[in-house]
DNA sequence: ATCGTTATGTGGATGGCGTACACTTTCGAT
DNA sequence: ATCGAAAGTGTACGCCATCCACATAACGAT
């Protein structure tokens, strides 16, 4: 027969190389399939081709390992934003560039939550116990997490005149409460069933009612 | 000694009277302390003083329990918007009650994510298979739920001359994905350290930026 | 080069979970 | 009184996270 039972998994060398690192690679694909349930500790060990408990020796638990992956998957976030913002054709209005950062950071979060719901699930899922600070710590390439690069585009449009000063403080979350609200009920609550344009036209509407109600 | 294992639950009647019941009310219970995946089936039936497999009569499988879980802490939030319409003080402009409508939506659905976060983030929490309709059918009190409560508030805006109709399309989307963004955001993503007039006073901020930017 | 030390994986076990199958008890219609 | 369906029980299986003891290979001091 063949072994049914093939507890020990083949590899060359005993030491697997980088364990840690696959691992979060692992979860990070369960995450993308699935969101924070997904990521499964034993399907994990089992695609990194180790047993299970090796685990054990890099994360303290399955819900360290999901918070790796967490922050993994802010990071992927953040990197999108830059991606779109990257994209931006540069116009000549101070005031007009300055809108369109903001609107670029929108239009790459609800992007990045219609490529990747999975992902972004698992990024604002709760941490279950750690109480953690108010905003994400982790960064995308430019070093800066999606919060920050929120802010930043925030400051521009107060450097170019379009937001009143006064009303800077605190506008993160008014924008991102908008972006982030829709984005979760696009992709598991009740709008799940929106045609995607109709989602990228909704979307639009969206950030016109943060522009204009914002300033 | 006392029986280690009290495998089977002592009950006067052999039959349960209401299990179903039984097992909705410690589902919600389960689902207002933890969220959707507290919601376990065995603990949902030892809470009811019956065996896990007496649950199988009444539900094909913990999702469907999970389901109508879904649909009560719905209900509830449909009941909570209820009432804070219901406390509403009618001033005499008919465009200041129904702008004030719309606010009491919003700080209703607010104040019910503060008192019952296990419980939103339970009525929100994806389906795991189903398709669904768009919107969640279920109903509060008055057989309205939240989107139609929304959607109400929405009509008087436009009765009373303050939101022109061409916006009126589609606006539930956008005021929901705003006070939802928020509401999720302060449950249990990064905004959950904020002290809670902290809470309000962005709160109230949030329904001016819906109010100004939708009309 | 040799030899412990220690990091890293393995094996085996425990208890919780969802759920399938077969059995038993009770209720209600006849 | 009888019998069939409805509701609960018992037993069992496989999956999960995690604990403990053990094995092995890599590395640093000698």
């Amino acid at each position: 027969m063949s072994p049914t039972k093939a507890r020990a998994p083949k590899r060359s060398t005993y030491r697997h190389g980088d364990l840690r690192q696959a691992l979060l690679d692992a979860g990070l694909e369960l995450a993308r399939g699935g969101g924070p349930d997904a990521v499964v500790l034993r399907e994990a060990t089992r695609r990194a081709g180790v047993v299970p408990n090796a685990a054990y020796r890099h994360y303290a638990s399955r819900h360290e390992l999901l918070q790796a992956v967490r922050s993994a998957a802010l990071a992927a976030l953040a990197v999108a934003i830059e991606n779109e913002l990257a994209g931006l054709r540069r116009a000549g209005n101070p005031a007009a560039r300055a809108r369109a950062c903001l609107r670029a950071v929108g239009t790459g979060y609800l992007r990045f939550a219609q490529a990747e719901p999975g992902l972004l699930r698992t990024a604002f899922s709760v941490p279950d116990d750690l109480p953690g600070s108010a905003v994400p710590e982790k960064a995308g390439s430019s070093g800066l997490n999606p919060f920050q690069l929120l802010g930043a585009a925030l400051d521009g449009l107060v450097d170019a005149g379009v937001l009143p000063p006064e009303r800077r403080l605190g506008a993160e979350y008014l924008a991102w409460s908008a972006v982030h609200g829709f984005a979760m009920l696009v992709i598991d609550g009740p709008l799940r069933t929106l045609s995607p344009p109709q989602i990228r036209a909704i979307g639009q509407r969206l950030l016109d009612m943060v522009e204009k109600g914002l300033t």
